[in-house]
DNA sequence: TTTTGCCATGTAATTACCTAA
DNA sequence: ATTAGGTAATTACATGGCAAA
């Protein structure tokens, strides 16, 4: 009678089980009418919390569903009498009728919903079939006296065709609204809910002083007062339209040509006449771009990195800085990003003081087309804000973004599109800078899609490759250690790249702005939490070149150990250990390392380096930080890498642009951090500032020699 | 550390599983690290096999489920060392990661589908409304000189959008029959496979001294020989297509008029040029109708009744006799009849020996549009068997047959089409029958749906209402007793309805033909399993007449108990008494009873009437059978109905199709059979038949006179 | 070829949450 | 508030197919 039921001792009991399916299967046959051999083990002792036993379930005989089945075609919803009833005949216990009922109410569901797919897919066939029967009746349709091609409504079929879309995409996205599927945040002037999402949406080390965010106050002000949120989802609707057509359009709109393609702007303002931020305004240049990559990500990973600010800028750390969401118009429904609808602002730029970034506000709108087929739009909203007058409207972002598709190994494809309108004078604005910006190396689609694919790489690489531990080098074969790291990396490059670039970071303070071409900015950090810049006096100096090498050479010479202390100041007559190295990408420059100088210079011994060297075929990246030793051994065993204090230093190799440049060159930008005084509010001494300046081109000097003598055989 | 365990001790311990729950909730949020609470309850004793006892579900936690969903993400399918790790981890058996495993990757694919099935609505949507657009296009186009309108490939471009739809659909079924979806059962001639369905789909007991089926087999051969089954589903596409365009069509095809509809043939032509069974043949005349009603029933079942030969024959016992499945090319996809096709034969009828029944050799093919949406076409195979000359080529069957939509409520609305050829000399064959003929009333559309709807209006009724038991009735309550009565009266009907019409079912010879109007025929019937009429020498007679009275009034002259003994000479003297009645419609003189006569002729005495009364628009029926009073107590216990031996009789009332008859008329269908003698093989006497002529002439009279003794005021 | 483990699918039972009388 | 009943989501099996060993 009590048999075994010690099965479940041991962790891994599986197959004991089938000794128990046994067993009941003799009681099945027979009549499961309180069959009293049911008596469990009196011998319970303490099993583990895994396989409660008990009770075997049987399952129903065929009979008994039979009945509850033929039961169920008439009335799925048996009431307490009938299932009692049913229970009698049966010999089922009033509870099992009413699982039973309940469990086939949702399988019928279930069996439902899978026909009415296959329905769908069908009818979806013949649609799309009958579609092509008009197209091609299109085709072929003519006058059967002249052989003129037919118009309607005085328009050619193919812009009739392009108007009557966008038209059904307009109302379709009203009448979602209206179904309440997209819940904008109607606002009302009340003030009594504005959404504070700025606060913790930028990053969050640059808040500061406290009083950074002021200027998203006043935007947040106007965004509600002269707009109303059915505009703003009209053009992001549209937008969207635009986008997608740009991304998958043929030959009439983009004109193949070496290289890359070029925009049929007469086609361009054809196939969308009333353009969704008006013509083109006075003064600004028009580029527009577009490139598509394969990375290794999946489309939901992907969407949620751009429709994260803080994710996306760190994955485009090098194109984007001081991004902030403004307001979250719609979250997007049924817990994913399909639908989503933000307000934004952020700087477009490529990381040379020299180079002017490109402030834009726009709103960001998401659409899911399909199982794996999103699509993420951006689109200005300058002309929506006519207060932010000349300052902003230096550029302009028509519809821009990507269409991302996921294919079946989990890789997804990208096609990325850039158009955006510039001031002329500020593409001008550098003489070296000038062709890499017209060859769209800088700001085009291309830049955006190799970054895109490097820091893919980079994730898909760190997570997956186990690096042997070897004797010299912090043990990095864990996947929690790497994590902590790319997460400092990642903090330490989106705060250089920042720096690093034209636009002025919160709470900075340019003291020198062209002065013998350096520029130099302070700030006076304060440790607060969410701060990592430590507390004191920061001085930040940087400044850009142009050098006549490959760019990989230098690259190369910037990155590597052995060189190092052919430029680094405090490298100098030290001996460099690297203590952890971690490659991140096929290329095996790409890596992260951790490096340890022994300087005659006592006072550094208690710190290491934290360097991470990325390149793709836009643009190379040298980026380092002095982090003391003991945070770091902190970070390796699960601390939290965001107290790390870290002030970032480096350098950015991007190609000249200059098509045919026989002999090579390249464009340098350098930037120092240093903390001048540990107590925020001291004076600053000229003499710093000289200094600074001094080391700056100092390094240079030493970077144009090491390379000049490399070069003289 | 042992609490209350004795709770599963009664039948319905609903209530203190909640207790159970929540002691377990404290449990839940705790360590459930191995926490040795669980002892389940020693004291089991002998319940009852329902509740199975507790299996202690716990739900995992909630770090437990996001480490988990973590993990999932990267790898849904963790191998053995992986659940393990995870396992420890999270404090878990293996089991149970493998068990969460398991199910998520279920519950993903669920979710999978649901936005799949979500995003196949969204983009069906786009596409009809790109469509609706491409229609508006085509309206409006205009040739920018002249105002014609344009052509495609010289068709107007109606008929070019027809034509490419049809051709859609035959590549469609090609394609689907390709890929397998429809399993053809490919006649290969080794003859060692040959489908035997006829033997067990015809009204199983019709089949009688065993050869009855020989013409089946040939029509078999001549199929198999001489027609390869791809042009067949050709033929079932095209003629789908035509039936739910005709079912679907408006003015052009169909012209309203008064009271009914006429397909415009010229239109017809134009709309399908190509036609499916050749053009209209010489010397027959095509009749066309549609009409639509809204059953009580829902669509699956409906479907069923249709493509189940049985059950068709059952539902339109009044219309279609001798019904077969010769073939079953498909049986349909999924379990369901959805693309099921087969080859059929029936004999189309109205129930008098005047009026030539209409043979017909067809295929009958079922798809499945949308959830709740079906059609079932038939269309006539003549064409594919000349060999089945001139005898079977008296009408033909172009696409015919229904649309189902099923409703919210579970009712459903049909679409008739009907649209036969038939040869004009069996139109004009009886000049009474002439008028209801050409009206629709017998051959169209409406009788199929006003029998439909009388039969689906019985079917709900008699498995819905209850009967309240009286004292001097059988108490009918019992749902079990009405089936089983049901089913009695559905033989009895069948029985009669080919007994009563022009085709001379299997193994019936005919005595006289036409001899003062009416028909005797002989049957030697032979008892056997499967037979019901008993075995002896069996004689029916009928005839059919016109009356100068209403049809009501003749069917509730010829229907109640209380006129029974103006024309039953048996009743003549006896008392008659109702032991059962069971209405089956909303009109109360549709209903079956049983009936006791008792007359002076003791010998009947134990036998009592079974009798169904129904009416509908297009006609009525009065049907009844002697049965032995023992059987009937036997089926009415659950004994089994078609062990019943059964002569059915009686009458059938069409109106007579004269549009302005202003005194009002009918067709009168008379049909008695009479066991002559219990050896089959005994010799006829002339005697019996003139008897039995005499019988019939003599009824006829008593109506007659009933009737116009009732008209004399 | 048999065994064995995994997996997809189907089922039974349970918990969480919601709604209306 | 209670309470019964329903849906949705979960947990824990059971079963049968498949494929590697």
């Amino acid at each position: 009678m009590c048999y075994s039921k010690s099965k479940v001792r041991h962790p891994q009991p599986q197959k004991q089980q089938l000794t128990t399916s046994s067993t009941s299967d003799s009681e099945r046959t027979n009549e499961n009418e309180d069959s009293g051999n049911e008596a469990p083990p009196s011998t319970e002792d303490q099993n583990h919390n895994k396989q409660p036993k008990k009770r075997v379930y049987k399952r129903h005989t065929q009979p008994q569903i039979r009945e509850m089945e033929a039961f169920f075609k008439n009335n799925p919803h048996p009431d307490e009498r009938q299932r009692k009833q049913l229970g009698r005949e049966l010999g089922l216990g009033p509870m099992q009728i009413k699982f039973w009922f309940q469990n086939k109410r949702t399988q019928m569901k279930v069996q439902m919903e899978r026909q009415e797919k296959y329905f769908l897919k069908e009818e979806n066939e013949r649609l799309r079939a009958e579609i092509e029967m008009y197209k091609e009746a299109i085709n072929k349709a003519t006058c059967p006296k002249c052989e003129c091609h037919f118009c309607v409504d005085g328009m050619s079929f193919h812009e009739y065709h392009h108007l009557k879309m966008i038209e059904y995409a307009r109302l379709k996205a009203q009448a979602q609204m209206m179904a309440g599927t997209v819940p904008i945040d109607v606002g009302n002037h009340e003030g009594c809910s504005y959404s504070n999402i700025g606060q913790m949406s930028a990053p969050s080390f640059e808040v500061g002083s406290g009083s950074g965010n002021y200027s998203n106050s006043i935007m947040i002000e106007e965004m509600r007062v002269d707009s109303n949120n059915l505009m703003i989802v009209e053009l992001a609707v549209v937008a969207m339209e635009e986008l997608t057509t740009l991304a998958l359009a043929g030959s009439p709109l983009w004109i193949p040509s070496n290289y890359k393609e070029i925009l049929n702007e007469a086609e361009y303002t054809r196939f969308f006449p009333n353009n969704v931020i008006g013509p083109k305004l006075i003064g600004l240049k028009s580029e527009a771009s577009r490139e598509s990559v394969t990375v290794p990500m999946n489309s939901i990973n992907l969407i949620e990195v751009l429709m994260d600010v803080n994710q996306w800028s760190t994955m485009f750390y090098g194109i984007v800085s001081n991004a902030m969401t403004i307001d979250v118009l719609s979250p997007g429904v049924s817990g994913n990003y399909n639908g989503a609808l933000q307000v934004m602002s952020a700087d477009f730029q490529v990381p040379s003081p020299l180079v002017s970034a490109r402030e834009n506000h726009f709103i960001r709108y998401c659409k899911q087309y399909q199982q794996g087929v999103w699509a993420v739009v951006d689109v200005s909203l300058d002309h929506l804000c006519p207060s932010s007058s000349s300052t902003t409207r230096r550029s302009r972002r028509r519809p821009s973004g990507c269409l991302i598709q996921e294919l079946q190994n989990g890789c997804s494809k990208v096609t990325w599109v850039e158009h955006v309108e510039v001031d002329e004078s500020t593409v001008a604005s550098n003489q070296s800078y000038k062709s890499l910006i017209t060859s769209g190396l800088a700001f085009g689609a291309i830049r955006w899609v190799a970054s895109l694919d490097r820091q893919c790489e980079r994730l898909a690489i760190s997570m997956t490759i186990n690096i042997p531990p070897a004797a010299d080098h912090f043990a990095m074969n864990s996947l929690q250690r790497r994590k902590s790291l790319m997460r400092l990396t990642d903090r330490m490059k989106v705060y250089f790249s920042t720096v690093a670039g034209s636009s002025i970071p919160n709470c900075w303070e340019v003291l020198t702005s062209n002065s013998n071409d350096v520029r130099v900015m302070i700030k006076r950090s304060i440790r607060e939490p969410g701060t990592n810049t430590g507390s004191g006096l920061i001085l930040s100096a940087g400044t850009s070149l142009w050098l006549p090498v490959l760019p990989k050479r230098l690259f190369d010479f910037l990155r590597s150990q052995n060189s190092r202390s052919e430029w680094d100041i405090i490298s100098i007559g030290g001996i460099i250990q690297e203590m952890a190295h971690i490659p991140n990408g096929q290329d095996p420059a790409n890596c992260v390392s951790l490096i340890r100088v022994k300087s005659a210079d006592c006072s550094q011994n208690n710190m290491v380096l934290l360097q991470e060297n990325s390149t793709d075929s836009t643009g190379s990246y040298v980026i380092y930080a002095p982090v003391d030793y003991g945070a770091m051994n902190v970070v390796m065993n699960g601390g939290d890498p965001d107290c790390v204090v870290m002030l970032p230093s480096g350098f950015v190799i991007l190609p000249d642009g200059v098509p045919l440049n026989n002999g090579g060159g390249c464009l340098l930008t350098i930037s120092f951090q240093i903390l001048i005084d540990s107590n925020p509010n001291a004076t600053i001494q000229n003499g710093s500032v000289q200094s600074v300046i001094g080391l700056i081109k100092n390094t240079v000097e030493r970077i144009k020699i090491a390379l000049a003598f490399d070069r003289t055989p």
